[in-house]
RNA sequence: GGGCGGUUAGCUCAGUCCGGUCAGAGCGCCUCGCUUACACCGAGGAUGUCGGGGGUUCGAGUCCCUCACCGCCCA
């Protein structure tokens, strides 16, 4: 029976073209409407009894715009989520915000400097009244940035690490870590950032390799007898920093050193401040260096500090917080360091002590923040002390509570908590977690959980009335070292805590591995004897097309939104995702963007094109049916069987942590082998009238079938079109209404035979193309062929698809009987077609371009046959060689012969 | 000074863990084509001694050693 098989009108049904402007926003509210992100939502799914899937989300720097780093972080986990979810995991992404508070307070006095207002004008309450406005206002930005980008966030969790939770959490774990003796006060060199007025941690001082001028100087010896500075004799050393002669405390030498052996014990008179100081012997110094003899200066350098430790040394700071010399450095005070340094190398020239001065490469500690040069400098501080707690998380990840992804940098994260130093925490910062301590006026200490305070001093028992609060805050890191915990309601063992942590995994960008990454496990492990996730999963950086950093003043940052309104939100984290490996960097470059747009718009004319090609013996509106068996034909089969293989390769990438293999598979098994020959062959059969129904209807539901399984597989990279198209299509009835919380896809049975078949049919097709074209044949000609090798069942796909007419045997004599037609012949690996070319006496140049095709390909088939032979000829390959490699030569061995003899055959007939 | 990553088609990158049709993809380029899903497209095509050298192996982008250059991290 025939029948009218197709409904045009249907095709009208999606728009032309994707336009991904039209719907992201709403599907976006269908999500939040149907309330499917939280884990307890009403519109999750989660099948019972699977363990809950956990992502807390690095929580942005309230202060910036997102850029196109965290559109990755966002991506990668969302991608994470959406994949748990359509598992049947209870999922929790948990979004967050960071205060930040020397990025904070850099804006907001930048902000306040030009309204002629200053941190000190507005005095500390009113100053942080200024920063909760001002960030209440980023706020808004950075949370819509991140619905624009389609982030399942569970925003019904969302959290602040300046809230109340968090506070208390920073409270209650410092309160724990001084009881454990894990936070101490002491005094200590610090880094001090004189642009920030605090101090910072190492990690936020970054060594910069520069020129500066190495001063060689001479210190006067004081004569034992007189106590007065002998005019001829002097001990010259070498410094970069001259200022700091004003705090100096001793030279050192090296105790093997011969040219100063005689000297240790004598002191030198520090000139400016006319202080005596020994000369001592400590085998730290590099005799090579400079004179051999160096100034020590405990107060302004780290290996002072540390030679001053030793030999008992006086510290002398020298410095003001603005980097200006204090009054230790007497008739220098008020001076800028530099200034300092100017002056103090005059006076020295003037009075002749300046033996010399050359240029010298050196490390520079700069502020990551301001850039300012940081001065090393004694304070008295909060430190956490690290080691023990360096050695749990270390111990952590070695026997795989914790698995780092990629596993390169386990390497990385043993070296830094192997080599750790103690973390000083004390910021002299307004905007921040205020430090928890208590002074009496006798200098004791209570640190106290109590957001009041504590009631009285521990130690003395003096009332709190008594008692001052540090005035500094922490360091912002230490709040988000908690925040694996703290967002679930620690220290309450609140029903959140219980159920989702640990979390399953902790997502970002390798960059911040020890800033963050490292502190959450070794304050996690401390605070609530456990690892606070299971992987880690460290994402590469996004560098700009030239492959150098993104930031404001190069000004080479790609704003997220602005790819999304140009290419949709899809296209964006199609671009991020598509071609990378775990853990490596990748350059932007806009053609990404580009190619994730046409992908997306591939995929929605395909779905318009199934939609448009349903059946009209089926009335639309019906569920998804599986297709009927019985009615299928080779080609369905195979894009059945192609669809499974998608599921499997996407499934191992999936399991392998590489979304940017995922996103590539589905590229390819959606573009390359759904649309360019699964839709292509089933529209052989869906145009074919001659056909029953039910071939028809079995045709179509192949490919809602087969659609449906790649709209599920592609969801998680690219959730909104996928969503929108899968409204689009019948469902099973058991599906839900939205896409977001189908189930995964489970592979179906691969049918080996079939795909056999049908590529070689493909193979044969592409072959006729090529041949067409290669002997200048136009390409709406229809041309006549016997084939071989192929399927019956297949012929008339390869008739539609190569354009020819298939006959038992093509006619050695064209039609008007004048003689013989030239005939080309295709031969691939297992089939054969002879195209008879028909009347083409006028066109001789054909049969002679066909031949140079066939002469190339003979020579190539008998390349690769001599290679293969020269393989098994070697007794060593037959030998050593797996049974399987050497019958799969052999095979090939037979292939390639027999493509051999019908190419020449062919060429001397 | 130590460590890590990179070096594969003109460009951007997969592939290297588990050696054997792996020499791949996209873009770009060339030739055709408005075939009733898509010109944000279709058909066909060209392009690489897989950074250099050495080694292991029957066989090496793939494993080992070494060198060079680029980038990053730590000290």
């Amino acid at each position: 029976m025939t029948t009218p098989t197709r409904e045009p009108s249907k095709a009208q049904e999606l728009p032309k073209a994707y336009e991904p402007a039209r719907f992201e926003a709403e599907i976006y509210e269908r999500w939040l409407a149907a309330a499917v992100f939280a884990p307890d939502g009403a519109g999750a799914r989660p099948v019972s009894g699977r363990e809950p899937f956990v992502i807390i989300q690095p929580p942005p720097n309230i202060t910036g715009a997102l850029h196109l780093g965290h559109a990755l972080t966002s991506t990668i986990e969302d991608a994470m989520i959406r994949h748990a979810r359509m598992l049947g995991h209870p999922t929790l992404w948990l979004p967050g915000l960071d205060h930040a508070s020397i990025a904070a307070q850099y804006v907001l006095d930048r902000i306040l400097a030009g309204e002629g207002e200053s941190r000190e004008s507005l005095g500390r309450e009113r100053y942080l009244e200024r920063m909760w406005q001002f960030i209440d206002a980023t706020r808004e930005v950075m949370l819509g940035q991140q619905r624009r980008i389609g982030a399942s966030l569970d925003w019904s969790r969302l959290r602040f690490t300046m809230d109340e939770g968090s506070a208390r959490a920073v409270r209650e774990s410092f309160a724990r870590l001084y009881r454990d003796g894990l936070a101490y006060r002491t005094e200590a060199l610090i880094n001090w950032c004189p642009g920030c007025r605090t101090s910072v941690s190492d990690l936020e001082v970054i060594p910069t390799e520069e020129t500066g001028t190495l001063w060689t100087i001479r210190y006067h010896i004081v004569d034992p007898a007189t106590h007065l500075p002998l005019e001829d004799e002097w001990i010259a050393v070498a410094t970069t920093r001259p200022e700091t002669i004003l705090g100096d405390t001793a030279v050192a030498v090296h105790p093997e050193d011969e040219r100063y052996r005689g000297l240790i014990g004598r002191k030198i008179r520090i000139p400016f401040v006319e202080r005596d100081v020994p000369i001592i012997a400590d085998e730290v110094v590099d005799r090579t260096f400079g004179t051999g003899a160096v100034k020590i200066t405990p107060a302004h350098d780290r290996d002072d500090y540390e030679t001053g430790q030793r030999h008992r040394l006086p510290s002398i700071t020298v410095l003001n917080d603005d980097a200006s010399i204090n009054e230790a450095g007497e008739r220098f005070a008020g001076l800028d360091r530099y200034e300092a340094r100017r002056h103090v190398v005059a006076e020295l020239e003037a009075m002749g002590d300046l033996e010399g001065s050359r240029p010298h490469q050196m490390l520079i500690g700069r502020c990551q923040r301001s850039n300012d040069v940081i001065e090393p400098r004694l304070k008295t501080q909060w430190f956490i002390r690290t080691e023990p707690l360096a050695r749990a998380a270390l111990e952590a990840t070695r026997n795989r509570e914790t698995v780092i992804v990629p596993p390169r940098f386990e390497k990385v994260w043993e070296n830094w908590l192997t080599n750790i130093h103690d973390w000083n925490v004390s910021r002299q910062l307004w905007w921040g977690h205020r430090i928890p301590a208590w002074y009496c006026p006798d200098g004791h200490v209570t640190v106290s959980a109590d957001p009041g305070g504590p009631p009285a001093c521990e130690v003395c028992g003096r009332p709190a009335d008594e008692l001052t609060q540090d005035p500094d805050i922490f360091d912002t890191w230490y709040s988000s070292g908690l925040w694996p915990f703290s967002t679930l309601g620690w220290p309450d063992r609140t029903e959140d805590l219980q159920r989702f942590y640990p979390g399953s995994v902790m997502e970002t960008g390798y960059d911040i591995i020890f800033f963050w990454v490292a502190r959450m496990m070794m304050l996690g492990i401390h605070l609530t004897d456990a690892v606070p996730f299971r992987k880690v999963y460290l994402h590469g950086l996004v560098k700009d097309p030239y492959g150098k950093r993104m930031s404001k003043t190069k000004g080479n940052v790609v704003d997220p939104l602005e790819a999304i309104d140009t290419a949709g939100a899809d296209a964006l984290r199609f671009a991020l995702l598509n071609g990378t490996s775990p853990g490596n960097d990748q350059k932007f470059q806009p053609g990404k963007l580009e190619d994730g747009r046409n992908f997306a718009n591939k995929l929605w004319n395909a779905t318009r094109f199934v939609v448009g090609a349903r059946p009209s013996s089926l009335p639309p509106g019906r569920p998804r049916r599986a297709p009927d068996e019985a009615a299928l034909g080779p080609t369905e089969r195979w894009i059945r069987s192609r669809a499974a293989a998608a599921v499997e390769a996407v499934d191992r990438a999936f399991e392998a942590d590489n979304y940017g293999e995922v996103t590539r598979l589905l590229y390819e098994a959606i573009w390359s082998e759904f649309c360019d020959w699964g839709l292509e062959l089933a529209k052989v059969r869906l145009a074919a009238d001659a056909v029953p129904a039910a071939e028809h209807e079995a045709t179509w539901w192949t490919l809602v079938e087969a659609l449906d399984t790649y709209l599920r597989l592609l969801h998680p990279i690219m959730p909104f079109v996928t969503e929108a198209l899968w409204s689009s299509i019948p469902h099973a009835e058991d599906d839900p209404e939205l896409l977001i919380v189908a189930r995964w896809p489970s592979a179906g049975a691969r049918d080996a035979e079939t795909e056999r078949a049908v590529d070689s049919a493909i193979e044969l097709i592409r072959g006729i193309r090529n041949a067409r074209t290669e002997a200048g044949i136009e390409p709406g000609r229809k041309l006549e062929a016997a084939l071989d090798g192929i399927e019956a069942e297949l012929h008339a796909y390869v008739e539609r698809l190569a354009r020819v007419t298939v006959r038992p045997t093509t006619p050695r004599v064209d039609a008007a009987g004048s003689g013989d037609t030239p005939a080309l012949v295709v031969t691939t690996g297992s089939a054969q077609a002879e195209i008879r070319v028909g009347s083409v006496s006028a066109d001789a140049g054909i049969v002679e371009r066909d031949r140079a095709r066939l002469e190339r390909e003979l020579a190539e088939a008998e390349r690769l046959l001599a290679a293969t032979r020269a393989r098994l000829g070697d007794a060593a390959f037959t030998s050593r060689a797996p049974a399987h490699i050497v019958e799969g030569a052999q095979a090939r061995e037979a292939e390639l012969e027999d493509r051999v003899s019908r190419l020449r055959e062919r060429l001397e007939s």
